[in-house]
DNA sequence: ATTAAATGTTACTAATATAGTATTATATTA
DNA sequence: TAATATAATACTATATTAGTAACATTTAAT
């Protein structure tokens, strides 16, 4: 039996603090300023969250659970599975599918052993997840036999990096397109030839 | 007879303070963040520079007369005058021609009166400097008679703005099409029937 | 190789900022 | 109106940062 006002200052606080820690990270963050940020009193922080690391512990679950939804539902759809990549690194291109850098720096910079371990955690489920579609992919054969699953990891991981990169040069349309031609060159040296992509 | 080691620590010194005030603004950044960044000692900050407000001084002098160096070699150039509102959009654009949000918010906001008179100094220069080329620019017959000037640079401070917030989005040729597109409507409205833009 | 200039390291204190709490007042909602 | 939620203020303890000093090390020019 939330009050509407309880849950309005609760998803104030929620979205001042992801707004906040996504862009300076933990470090730099003060309560006051997410309070400020949310347009609340420092009291009613603390009555929510006992401190900022808590908050952030919150929200990073939140990030990967949903990122993880996100995932599964692409790799769970009925579509091919070079689409199924194209649409998973669409996704970390948009940056849904992952925390931001400065949260990152200041999480391995940091002390923090809770946030250590909830990156850890979730890295470990998401590396092995994505490690038995790959390998179920592979037995599918949309993948050469010979092909190393941690290398194909990697490259996908570094495609997703350099479009990363290039967010700032790139408008939406032809960063799509910029997609296409990545992941249509990784599938052309990567899919055996009984696969191929429709253009 | 400055040795080269020195002007190294320099540039190494001003190239941090400007990559930290920009991302972070000013009250975020501490000394010692802007010494990590340049792998430099406290001690040598010191050396160079009494505080970060100092240094933030010199950055925002230095922003400022560079961007006005721009903006006028644009202006002094021989080419037509829509082209040169073209170019200086794109100056904007760039983010070569103003300092960033975080900068200015902690201006604003905080109580450092000495960068508070460097910004009010140079957005004087600038408005008067503007004001000119277009009061002569309209006498020239480029701009409408009846167009009050301020109206005008209002007008192209927003078309400026817009197509910041549109950065994340825009590919360089995409926004250089948009602000083609954006320049050509704005004088459409505004060019005499004499000067008809070349498309 | 020697020397002077520039920088690094460490350690320290004073000033400032932030965390976290208590209290009282005000606003919201049932 | 009563109960609940939040705001405002003020406060203390703790943590961070600013700024300095003394000494060690590196760099580069002679």
């Amino acid at each position: 039996m939330t009050s509407p006002r309880k849950q309005k200052t609760r998803t104030a606080l929620l979205e001042a603090g992801s707004k906040m820690f996504w862009k300076y990270g933990i470090r730099k963050v003060t309560v006051e300023d997410i309070c400020k940020e949310a347009g609340v009193s420092k009291m009613t922080f603390y009555r929510f969250y006992e401190n900022k690391i808590i908050l952030a512990e919150k929200l990073l679950t939140e990030i990967y659970e949903s990122a993880l939804q996100d995932y599964n539902k692409i790799m769970q759809s009925e579509i091919p599975f070079p689409e199924k990549i194209r649409q998973t690194i669409l996704l970390k291109h948009q940056g849904t599918l992952d925390v931001s850098d400065e949260f990152l720096d200041d999480v391995y910079r940091g002390d923090e052993p809770s946030l250590m371990g909830l990156i850890e955690k979730y890295s470990e489920i998401s590396k092995n997840t994505i490690r038995e579609d790959f390998a179920k992919a592979q037995k599918e054969g949309w993948i050469k036999k010979e092909l190393k699953i941690d290398f194909l990891m990697y490259m996908m991981d570094s495609i997703g990096e350099r479009m990363f990169d290039e967010k700032l040069k790139a408008m939406f349309d032809d960063s799509h397109d910029m997609l296409m031609e990545l992941t249509t060159f990784f599938f052309y040296g990567m899919g055996t030839s009984d696969n191929t992509l429709t253009k």
